[in-house]
RNA sequence: GGGCCGGUAGCUCAGUUUGGUUAGAGCACACGGCUGAUAACCGUGCGGUCGGGAGUCCAAAUCUCCUCCGGCCCA
């Protein structure tokens, strides 16, 4: 029997329902069983980060994620989907941080100690872990959560170690400088991230110096800074290349700057007698040697004695809106100026230490802070005559976040990966990836790879994978650790139970191999994009067992948000060139950012943000899911609106009403679908019913395209249109009748045959984006009367499209038809025509031969529809004959052409029979006219126009195919069918008031005040009893007599008042 | 400053690859209708300088150039 979809649908109790059957039936488990030794599908999650809670931008990738994996699961993929958490970095430190009330690392090694510090970021990303993952099985988010890898556990930290030996082994591992901005208070450098959020507005020195040119008396290259004490690190002075430059001379000195500054420096330095003496293009002074303005104060700078060392040199970062063009270099002390000083092979010349005090290198201010040594600096350079103003300024300039101390940038050594070698592998193997959309492959990650700089892998931080590099304490020996036998066989001092993380590898010590001496651990951890960049392979046992790593590297499938161009999509493609000369994987669907409803970032600090266990909670995690995946294209960003899931949930209760629609009659007529096949029902079938088979079979193949090409919002569109055009909106309505009728009929059993059809294709392709829904319906429209069938929706196997079933003309005809029914609807209105009043002729003149043709073949569905009583088909053109057609000249048009003989033209046009021109017009595209002087006029249809005078019976309107006439003349028989299908529609509301059952029996009593009403009604009484399902039906002018169970009620019907009154036969439960 | 994405009705979006009839949907609003699957639905109406400017072309939302606004990334 089949099993009645009931009540409204809600989301939430669905939810809660089907997920409940999933687990106890272990579905999931099934699922995957049932697809081993499948042809393979590789996907490779990317891990989010165990950090903070799940919002409904991760939900969105999530659904992505999910939709594509049950597809190609049902398509008869082994689809691997092993889950992935990625569990170190800042952030966690950062919350761990707040948790103890402090706010630097220098703290944590000072109050809290490093060990309990690690203690309670592995619990804080326990708490998360549990959190994301039972809300990504909550979105319905399939992947195999029990075997999921963690970036944090010991295997995969090793694997992240062996990485770094390979290359190691490369010659890509290296240190060098990188400039940072610092925190001299708390000791620590700070993310790009966290610089961000400090920047304020601050008063700082504002200068002007001379550098006086080598071997040139009284020349000089003016600069300009804010920041005095980077100028004891000055190496160089960088100019624009393709900007115009000056000499100036001012009194008996000459000064160079850029040409389109000098007016402004000038005003700003008080000089009002200057003369320009020579204009050229910056490039000229590259290599012009100059002497540093602080050589005898800090006797460090006479050794650099570089090529370029105290020269300009050529950035094309230097900008002309403030300062003078010449832009004094520090390579230690700003990432540009350290970039530049590599390019021109300066030394990168650091006299500050990392507490922000000069070093004995900085000479004359060693042991000064920064800041303090500014007025110094200042001072001396007075002496020096090289000051040429000293005043302030008000600009923004970051601050640390923590303690709202000044930051400032010093070169620091690091740990990078080195690209240069590989960055062709890395282009050429992008090129040969798989983008949706294409431009983010082909457009911004290639921009982003052809401009990537090394690597900075190292971190001085805690919560990490640590650096596997052990540095001898005398003679330097670099030793990189690849494998834990490594560690446990060679270390010399090993910890019992050793843990990878901080504090406790740090103790791990190593005799150094050429001298002898003790080797100590850099104290660094990992960046980590790392550890999430060699999923590809941590997440599978690489080290212990290749087999997966074999059968499953290169990945076909990953998807993630557009951010991660800088982040996973790099670092995956890095290292997979690295370790195996390839990109771990083949294709790409890139996500686009979820904002919030008036397009706004969704950020914490704006208190904008969803959360997604909220959100599915509120209305659901179907309608969640095909809400976001509904709204925009994948790539697009999203804003996501509540009030506009409020119509997808809409759209789901349309479809949950079609299957509370079909169950309640196939249950009640014991339809059985296994009996009962389209194949056996075929010469039964109506022409709606092979349209809605052949539109089912288009749908499929449009959505299994989109699927395949990822678009994803194209798919969930079209399932839905047809859901509520194709379904709800026409064959529901249309088939109605059919299924009102007694008995075993075969017309009615084509309905159901091809109800079922539709409906169980439709759940499978809508499985993959509303899991939940689809198996609810699914166990009741499938599972309930075929134990046979797959246990599951999500084990069912995707539809293929039957090609053969689709008929592209009867799906135009049909469109057609429609348009013409719009037509009809229209002109109805117009004439105050309810559509429940039948009318008695139609007429179609087709503006084209193939109208004529779906006409004829949809005729009765045309009439039904429209509520009509007959069809006359005109030939195209054609006018029914009680039109009179009315010709004239267009005199716009015809004027200018015929001039002095319009009158004559005119009046004689007018006299011909309109309905003749008109058709002669339509059918050879002109009409000749004899003049009084046998002059024949050809005129073509624009010069012409026609206008019909319709009848009073009549009422037309116009589509782009047709010509509708609606005969509107109510006869007796009609007014009477009229009135009983207003009095019919009455009694149905009163049955569904008093809860009877769709098939129950019940006696009526109607009565009316007029004869004539009387009359008319007793013509239909056969009718109505059928249709109320009255066993007794009287029509009465007297008073009711009422019993108790007796439902009485009063109406309204064109002016009279009718009492109808239905009885109860059945005693109630 | 550079790269990429977007800008179409009050709102949310199609349409742009490949130029071609009157630029379409849904929501909202107004009016009307339908209803034994319906807290549903249908019709009609209202609503457009297709961000702006210039160009190419018989023809531009669509192609080219410039420009403005918003977003992401990089400097």
């Amino acid at each position: 029997m089949m099993k009645v979809v009931g009540g409204p649908y809600d989301s939430v109790e669905v939810e809660k329902k089907v997920s409940l059957w999933w687990n106890q039936n272990r579905i999931f488990q099934k699922m995957v069983e049932s697809k081993k030794g499948a042809e393979l599908f590789r996907f490779l999650e990317g891990p989010p980060t165990v950090n903070g809670f799940m919002h409904v931008g991760h939900a969105r990738g999530r659904a992505m994620k999910d939709v594509v994996l049950r597809y190609k699961t049902m398509a008869g993929y082994d689809v691997w989907r092993r889950a992935g958490w990625d569990c170190q970095g800042l952030p966690v430190e950062l919350e761990v941080e707040k948790k103890f009330g402090i706010s630097s690392k220098k703290e944590i090694e000072e109050k809290i100690g490093l060990q309990k510090f690690v203690e309670e970021c592995q619990k804080l990303v326990d708490f998360y872990l549990n959190h994301w993952r039972n809300n990504s099985e909550r979105l319905g988010l399939w992947l195999d959560y029990d075997l999921a890898y963690e970036t944090r556990k010991r295997d995969y930290i090793e694997f992240v170690w062996w990485a770094l030996k390979e290359a190691d082994k490369k010659g890509l591992l290296t240190e060098d400088f990188k400039v940072v901005p610092r925190c001299p208070r708390c000791e620590t450098s700070l993310s790009s991230h966290e610089v961000a959020q400090g920047y304020a507005t601050t008063t700082d020195p504002s200068i002007y110096v001379k550098f006086p040119i080598q071997g040139k008396e009284n020349e000089f290259i003016i600069i300009w800074t804010t920041t005095p004490w980077t100028l004891p690190g000055d190496e160089a002075v960088s100019i624009h290349p393709r900007n115009n430059y000056t000499k100036v001379s001012v009194r008996n000195e000459v000064w160079i700057l850029a040409e389109q500054l000098v007016e402004r420096v000038m005003k700003d330095l008080k000089v009002n007698q200057y003369k320009v003496i020579d204009v050229f293009p910056g490039k000229k002074l590259e290599g012009t040697k100059y002497i540093h303005p602080l050589l005898e104060e800090v006797p460090a700078q006479s050794e650099h004695k570089g090529k370029f060392d105290h020269a300009i040199i050529c950035g094309e970062h230097v900008t002309l809106e403030e300062g003078t063009g010449c832009v004094h270099t520090a390579p230690a002390h700003g990432p540009e100026d350290f970039e530049i000083g590599k390019k021109y092979s300066l030394p990168i010349f650091c006299p500050v230490s990392g507490d922000g005090h000069f070093t004995s290198e900085g000479g004359k201010y060693a042991g000064l802070f920064v800041k303090e040594s500014d007025s110094k600096i200042i001072a001396d350079l007075e002496k020096k005559g090289l000051l040429l103003k000293a005043s302030t300024l008000e600009h923004e300039y970051p601050f640390c976040w923590r303690c709202n101390t000044p930051l400032i940038y010093l070169a620091d050594k690091q740990w990078f990966l080195k690209v240069e070698s590989v960055k062709k592998r890395i282009l050429e193997e992008n090129k040969a990836t798989s983008w949706v959309p294409d431009w983010a492959g082909s457009s911004r990650f290639e921009d982003w790879l052809a401009n990537s700089g090394d690597w900075c892998i190292s971190r001085s931080r805690v919560w990490g994978s640590p650096l596997p590099v052990w540095i001898c304490q005398k003679c330097g020996n670099k030793h990189v650790v690849g494998t834990l036998k490594e560690l446990t066989k060679e270390a010399k001092t090993l910890p019992e139970n050793l843990d990878l993380h901080r504090p406790w590898i740090d103790e791990v010590v190593f005799k150094c191999g050429k001298c002898g001496e003790d080797m100590r651990r850099v104290e660094y951890v990992l960046d980590c994009w790392l550890d999430s960049g060699v999923a590809h392979s941590a997440s599978i046992d690489y080290l212990k067992d290749k087999r997966l790593f074999e059968i499953l590297y290169p990945y076909d499938f990953i998807t993630e948000a557009i951010d991660q161009t800088r982040g996973w999509f790099y670092s995956l493609v890095f290292t997979g060139v690295i370790l195996f000369d390839n990109s771990p994987y083949k294709r790409v669907l890139c996500q686009g950012l979820m904002l919030d409803r008036y397009g706004q970032k969704m950020s914490k600090s704006k208190g904008n943000v969803i959360w997604a266990s909220e959100a599915m909670e509120k209305i659901g995690a179907d309608p969640l899911r095909v809400y976001i995946l509904w709204k925009s294209s994948p790539w697009d960003s999203l804003s996501f609106d509540y009030d506009e899931t409020e119509q997808v949930k809409r759209w789901l209760s349309i479809l949950w009403n079609i299957f509370s629609f079909a169950t309640t009659y196939m249950n009640l007529d014991e339809f059985n679908p296994n009996e009962l096949q389209i194949e056996k029902i075929k010469e039964h079938l109506r022409p709606e019913d092979r349209w809605l088979l052949s539109r089912t079979q288009s749908l499929v193949k449009n959505v299994t395209a989109n699927l395949d090409a990822l678009y994803l919002n194209q798919a969930i569109r079209d399932i839905l249109t047809f859901i509520t055009e194709d379904l709800s909106r026409f064959y529901i309505r249309l088939i109605r009748r059919r299924t009102w009728v007694e008995k075993k009929d075969p017309d009615k059993q084509a309905v159901y045959a091809t109800l079922y059809e539709s409906l169980s294709t439709i759940l499978r392709i809508l499985a993959p984006f509303a899991p939940y829904v689809s198996e609810e319906l699914y166990q009741a429209l499938v599972r309930s009367n075929d134990s046979n069938a797959p246990e599951s929706v999500h084990m069912a196997v995707w539809p293929r499209a039957k090609d053969e079933w689709i008929d592209d003309e009867l799906e135009a005809n049909m469109a057609l038809i429609n348009d013409m029914l719009e037509k009809v609807y229209t002109s109805r209105q117009r004439a105050k025509l309810k559509l429940r009043w039948p009318v008695q002729t139609l007429y179609v003149s087709p503006l084209e031969e193939k109208v004529k043709r779906a006409v004829e073949a949809l005729k009765e569905i045309f009439l039904d529809q429209a509520n009509a009583k007959t069809l006359e088909i005109l030939e195209a053109g054609e006018i029914p004959t009680s039109v009179n057609v009315r010709v004239d000249l267009n005199f716009q048009e015809a004027g200018p052409q015929f001039k002095e003989k319009i009158p004559e033209i005119s009046s004689l046009i007018r006299k011909v029979d309109g309905r003749v021109v008109k058709q002669e017009v339509f059918k050879n595209g002109k009409y000749f006219l004899t003049l009084r002087n046998k002059e024949i006029v050809e005129l073509s249809p624009n010069l012409l126009v026609f206008k019909e005078e319709l009848p009073e019976n009549l009422t037309a309107s116009e589509s782009s195919y047709s010509k509708i006439y609606l005969d509107i003349t109510r006869t007796p028989e009609l007014l009477a069918e009229s009135l009983a299908k207003e009095v019919l529609r009455r009694a149905q509301i009163m049955r569904k008031e008093m809860n009877l059952k769709v098939d129950e029996y019940v006696d009526v009593a109607i009565k009316v005040l007029e004869d004539e009403t009387l009359g008319t009604l007793q013509t239909v009484k056969n009718f109505l009893a059928t249709e109320i399902r009255a066993q007794k039906l009287s029509i009465l002018q007297k008073d009711l007599e009422l019993s108790g169970e007796a439902y009485v009620k009063e109406w309204e019907i064109d002016g009279e008042t009718i009492t109808i009154c239905i009885t109860r036969l059945n005693k109630i439960d």
